[in-house]
Formats: structure tokens, C-alpha cells, sequence
DNA sequence: GCTAAATTTAGAATAGTTCCAATTATTACT
DNA sequence: AGTAATAATTGGAACTATTCTAAATTTAGC
């Protein structure tokens, strides 16, 4: 199995196992990102994580998702200058950004990855690529 | 000839052609962007047209820029949370973000851009695709 | 339990951009 | 050409998302 899909055992221990410091707030902000996986800001995990844990501040939830995302546990997910979303989705994929607002997942297949590795020149090495698709859906 | 590469012809007719109203100020906001195509952010495209015409201000920048991209005589480049930046390249064509800072166009084959369509799910349709890499180059 | 290091916190600061209301320029009409 | 209507420009204030700061708290190692 995946080690990243469906996971709903020791948070804990997972944030160990990839040398984060497992602390009741960056706990909670990962389960949060787990729980519900449509993309929310930061100011949105704020909002969720103050439901269980009232006193915990946004410059808190910031650096937490700075230390998930640094630790490759999360994703940051910019779209024109809108505010960063974040995922916990670490499958190889894109963002569809409807019109409306919200974000889907779109799986990108590794040879996909591959032909537009392909396209850099000699000389330039490529560490991450981002795809984003503007559009609408049908129901909107 | 395609309609977008090295014209040094007459940009008032050009910007006239699509519907905008050919201001002084529009006029060399975008030969300025035509001039140096290093994807200058507002704040770098304000001091290059300061030197022609120095009571310009930034707002009238912004402005220009946004009427240049709503007419798609130019694009506007998002990378991470930094400053916008600007591209008068219309052939389709990804970015290339190099550590040092600078911004590579890389030109992307029609096909490629089909392959990625197809991804997108029934019910979604696709305006825009926008794809960035990120990495270094060999030099820096 | 004590010290050192890391984390959290509230609020101030910052950067990039947009908004606003007043002025200036352009166009359309006579 | 003169004038009303419309659009663009301007400087500065306002805004938003995020980062910084310095003090308080928590945690880990001994």
C-alpha cells in the first residue's frame, strides 16, 4: 500500500518518521489536511483547527504548514496571486482550478512527466514541474 | 509571418488592432516588454519606462499591464508568491524558474498540449493549461 | 528536575497589488 | 473648432496574504 493514501493511524508517529517534531498543533493541522481534502487556505485550516484547539494562533498554522510542506508531507498549491492552498496529496498530479473556486486533482501519468522533462534544454535540470488547468466544470 | 513575433512597427496600430485605445502610456509599457523579454515584474517594467517617460506612475504600470493581458497582447507569469511577471511571447510556451531568478520560455508542442486536455475529467473544460518548471541551470 | 533548544504566540511589519477620488486626455457630436 | 461625455492617468491610501519579531511556553536530553 501507499504510504501517503488513507493513513487514518498515529499522526504522531508519522510526522517522527519524517523528522518533524510531532507537536499537538502541527498534529492537528496534518489532520485537518487529511479530513478534508479540498484544498483549503491557510486562513480555512485556521478556521478547522481552532474547532478542536482554540487557542492556537494562525502565525502557528503557518509555520506548520511551512514545516509539513518543507518536510514533503504537504503540498503548497499556487494559483494566480490567490492565497496558497495546501494537499496532502503527494501522488505525482495537477490542479484543475474551476471557476468557481474550487481545486481538483488530476493524476499525471509518469511518462507524461517524462516528455515535458524532455523539453528542457542541455544544461537546465528540472526538479519539480507544476501543471495547472484553468477552465470551468459543466455544472457551474 | 506570425502576427506577434519582431514586429518594431507601429505598436499604437497594433494595440488600435485590439481593441485598445493606444495611450502613450500603453504604448511604451509595451515596448518596453518587447524591447527586453526577461519577464520583468511591474515594479522593474516601472523603472524601464521611467527613463522615457518619467512622470509615469506604478499604478498607470498596473494598469497598462492588466489592459495588455485582458486584449492578450502579453501574459502575466505567476511563480510561487512573487511578484508577477511579465511576457509578450503568445506562442504557447511553459516557464522555466531558475534559482538565480531568471525565466527560461520553453516551447511546448501542440501535441503535448492535447495530451495533457485529455486528462482532465468529462464535465470539465479546459481555457488555459499553465505549466512551470522549476530547477537550476548548469551555470549557476 | 534543570538547562538548552525548539515551538508557539500576538502583534507589528512587509510586499505586492488594488482601490479611490481628483485631474487630465481623448473621442464623438454638433 | 467647441463642448459634452467617456476613458485613462495619477498619487496616495487601503488591502491582503504572508513573514518577522521578541517574549512566553513547551519539549528533549541529561
Amino acid at each position: 500500500m501507499k504510504p501517503n493514501d488513507t493513513i487514518p493511524a498515529p499522526i504522531a508517529q508519522h510526522l517522527a518518521e519524517c523528522g518533524l517534531r510531532p507537536t499537538a498543533q502541527r498534529e492537528t493541522v496534518y489532520q485537518v489536511l487529511l479530513d478534508k481534502r479540498d484544498h483549503p487556505t491557510a486562513d480555512e485550516v485556521f478556521a478547522r483547527v481552532k474547532e478542536v484547539m482554540p487557542t492556537i494562533s494562525l502565525a502557528t498554522v503557518y509555520n506548520c504548514l511551512e514545516a509539513l510542506v518543507q518536510h514533503e508531507l504537504v503540498r503548497a498549491v499556487n494559483f494566480e496571486r490567490m492565497s496558497t492552498r495546501y494537499c496532502p496529496n503527494l501522488h505525482p498530479h495537477a490542479h484543475f482550478h474551476d471557476e468557481s473556486g474550487t481545486t481538483l486533482d488530476i493524476d499525471l501519468p509518469p511518462q507524461m512527466l517524462e516528455q515535458l522533462r524532455a523539453l528542457v534544454p542541455a544544461g537546465y535540470s528540472t526538479k519539480h514541474i507544476e501543471i495547472n488547468f484553468h477552465g470551468r466544470s459543466g455544472s457551474n
